[in-house]
DNA sequence: TCTTTAAAAGAATGATATTCTGTTTCGGAC
DNA sequence: GTCCGAAACAGAATATCATTCTTTTAAAGA
C-alpha cells in the first residue's frame, strides 16, 4: 500500500492522472533530496513527462510545493475535525487533536515530513498569504471549538496563548525526532503518554 | 545595539571583518527572502563585495549557510552550559532548560528565525553528517547530566524518549509562532510558565 | 626587500528555472 | 460522425543564477 490516498481525494479523475504522479514524484523527491536541490528534470524523469506538462499544471516550483502542502494541510485538517466531533469535553477534545495529530503522522510519515521541511519555504513567496490565512482561520476555529467545550470543565490556568503550544508542542517535537530518525519508537505508541501528559501540563 | 555578538565570537579580528560582513547580510537575506530565493547576487550587492569574495570565504552556497547554523546553534548551547552548571537538582534543569530557551530566543529572534528555517536544508546535503554527530552529541551529553540529577529525584515517569520533546517542546512551538506573528507576545514573558508546565507534564 | 600565501575582483561557464511556440487530445455542440 | 474551443502535452529557446577560473592586489613573515 502506497501511503493514503491523499491526492485521490484531492485530484480525482481519469484526466488528473498526470498531475498526481507529478506530485506524487515531486513528493519523493523534495523529501530525497531536499526542496532546494530538487530540479524540474529529477521530477520530469521520475515520471517521464516533459517540462512543459509540469509547467501547465503548476506554474513554477513553487507551484508544486503548494500543492502538496496544501493538500497534506487539509487533509490532516479533516481528520482531526472528524475526530474531534465525538469530544463532548475538554479533555477529551485535547485528547483528541494530540491523537489525531500522532496518528496522522504515523500513518503519512512522506508527508508529515514534507509538511515540516515546506512549511518555510511557503511562508515567503507568493502563498505566504493562503498559508497565513488558513492558518489564522484553522486556529481560530479550534480556539472557538475548545472554548466552547471549556465553559463547564476546568478553567484553563495558562494564559491563553500558550493553550496551542502546550497540547501540541511536545508532540510535533517528537515527530520530527522521530522523521529525522533521532529516536525510534513511533509516536503512536505513544499516543495515551502524550495526551496524558499535556492535560496535566494544562491544570494549575 | 545590532542583536548579539554571535559572529564577533566566531570570527574574531579585523581580518575577518568581510566574512563577518558577508554573513550578517546573508543571515538578513535568507530571513526576508528565504533561503532558496537568496542568490549569491543578493548578498553581494547587500555588503558592497566580490562573488569571488564570497566564493573564496564559503566555498558555496551551503557554505554560507552552514556557517551561519552552527555559529548559532554553538551560541545557544554556550548559553545553555553555563546557565546549565549552576543547576543541583533535576527540577532546578528542567526550569533552566526551558528558561535559557525562551531568552535565547527572544534575545536573538534573527538568528532564532534562521536556526528554524536553516535545519531542513541542512539535513540533505553534505552537511549532513556534521549535524548529525553535533546533535547526538549534545542531547547525550544532556542526557547523561539529567540523569545524574534525576537519581535522588522524582522518578522520570514518561518513556525516556519523550523527555526532552515534554520538557521543549511547548517552548519551542510557542517560539515558532511568536517569530511567524501568530502570537504576539514575547515567549520571555512566559518563562515561569512554561518552565512550571513542563515540570507538570513529568511527573505521573 | 623579497617571497609566499591569503584575499579579493570580475569575466567565463554551466546548471537550472521559466517561457514560448507549436502539436495533440479531449469533450461537447451540432 | 464532424467540427470547434479549450485543455493537455512536448520540447526548443531563453533567462537567471550558482559556481569556476584567471588575474590582480594586499598582507605577513623571513
Amino acid at each position: 500500500m502506497n501511503q493514503s490516498n491523499i491526492l485521490e481525494n484531492r485530484f480525482p479523475g481519469r484526466r488528473a492522472a498526470l498531475k498526481r504522479e507529478i506530485l506524487e514524484q515531486a513528493l519523493h523527491c523534495f523529501n530525497d533530496l531536499g526542496v532546494e536541490a530538487t530540479t524540474i528534470d529529477a521530477i520530469k524523469a521520475r515520471c517521464d513527462t516533459s517540462v512543459g506538462a509540469i509547467y501547465h499544471h503548476f506554474g513554477n516550483k513553487e507551484g508544486i510545493l503548494s500543492a502538496l502542502f496544501f493538500a497534506a494541510m487539509d487533509d490532516q485538517r479533516q481528520q482531526l475535525e472528524r475526530e474531534l466531533a465525538g469530544a463532548n469535553n475538554l479533555r477529551k477534545a485535547v485528547f483528541c487533536i494530540i491523537e489525531s495529530y500522532l496518528d496522522w503522522v504515523a500513518a503519512n510519515r512522506e508527508w508529515a515530513r514534507f509538511l515540516y521541511q515546506a512549511r518555510s519555504p511557503l511562508a515567503k513567496g507568493p502563498f505566504q498569504q493562503e498559508l497565513r490565512d488558513r492558518n489564522i482561520q484553522n486556529y481560530q476555529k479550534l480556539k472557538e471549538q475548545l472554548i466552547g467545550l471549556g465553559k463547564g470543565d476546568i478553567k484553563i490556568v495558562q494564559p491563553f496563548e500558550m493553550l496551542f503550544s502546550l497540547i501540541i508542542g511536545p508532540s510535533e517535537n517528537y515527530c520530527r525526532a522521530w522523521l529525522s530518525g533521532r529516536v525510534k519508537t513511533s509516536p503512536q505508541e505513544y499516543r495515551k503518554e502524550f495526551a496524558e501528559s499535556a492535560w496535566r501540563s494544562l491544570k494549575r
